[in-house]
DNA sequence: ATTCATTAGTTGTCGCTACAACCAACCTAG
DNA sequence: CTAGGTTGGTTGTAGCGACAACTAATGAAT
């Protein structure tokens, strides 16, 4: 294994300072536009999300914290809150008792549809219509590529083949939104 | 002004999710391994490079704010962190007494010198190392636009030209790790 | 000189998240 | 059936950041 510098040059580094300053300022400004406009946090915007276009608006925990890229202890008291305000139901699951079943209610969904146009704007404005079609593909290759990366952990060297490599943080995304007017059917 | 269709193609989507999701888990993966390996969140850890590059080591809150892309505030709660650690000190300035000079500390340097290598691996190893150079420069690309944007807030009509057109997040970056073996001077 | 507005920075409070500890249900192996 | 381990999830705590309110110093206008 070939040692790395430990330092940049000027190309490297121009990357690095532009993602580490982007991953720092864009989550600010999502939460500032939904909480301003939603009164919601932009990750309780991907919750509801995540369950509005899950089958019966329902999914369990683990699964909205895969979809979410998240982790239980925070989707936890993520789903408290919202549960708090009406935004979702929380019921045992029947088949495993272990599980818990989180479901958007009609209050719930009322306020997705209220925040969605806002923020989808927002997508549009700091970053979709800023960039070419060349490279928004590019974007999303590069993105891809981080996301595999910071799936395994440093020290998470014992890869069994077809076994997940990644420990805490699954690199599963949040759900797209709706692409494209929907395609007809048949 | 064209209406803009609230809704993504899969190619916006796949970039906005992308982005979205690298920003969500890559300042987590940083903040982990600094904390990790150094007992200091990155935030730190960039506010003392800043002060690191700069002349006498020292900065006053404005300019450190703006170095790392940070607001005042933020900074005050940070730096008083920071000296009650002793890795900085703070003293009123002397030519506008409304100033506060900040001063990386002999054991602020050994900090930094010891928290940046693990560092810098780790950026190589999530990022800078993962893409091709032509990738590089995309995403230099890319996020300098993004963080255009993200310096003007959407109320922001009122462009003074020439005065600056954000309002709270400035655009300026963190300054850039020393790049290559340094030149020989003459 | 006095007033008013602006700039520089600090502080208080509240909400969110990470981390660790914890509990309960399931699932084998004996 | 029961002991030990694993999985699914919740809770407690501590620390960080956003926002607003505040103080203090400067500068400009009268």
């Amino acid at each position: 294994m070939v040692f790395q510098a430990p330092r940049m040059n000027a190309q490297e580094s121009a990357a690095w300072v532009g993602v580490v300053t982007v991953s720092q300022l864009l989550p600010a400004a999502l939460d500032a536009q939904l909480q301003r406009d939603s009164r919601m946090t932009h990750f309780e915007f991907s919750v509801l999300t995540a369950l509005r276009f899950a089958p019966e608006s329902t999914l369990r925990m683990t699964a909205l914290a895969e979809a979410t890229a998240s982790t239980l202890p925070r989707l936890s008291h993520v789903c408290s809150r919202l549960q708090k305000r009406g935004l979702v139901d929380r019921s045992p699951g029947v088949e495993d008792r272990r599980a818990t079943n989180v479901q958007l209610t009609g209050e719930g969904r009322r306020a997705l549809i209220h925040a969605t146009p806002g923020h989808i704007e927002t997508a549009r404005r700091l970053v979709v219509d800023a960039l070419s079609p060349a490279q928004l593909d590019a974007l999303a290759e590069i993105t891809a590529i981080i996301r595999e990366r910071l799936g395994h952990s440093p020290g998470d060297d014992q890869s069994q083949p077809g076994a997940p490599t990644w420990t805490r943080t699954p690199p599963i995304p949040a759900p797209p939104f709706r692409t494209e007017p929907v395609p007809r059917k048949g």
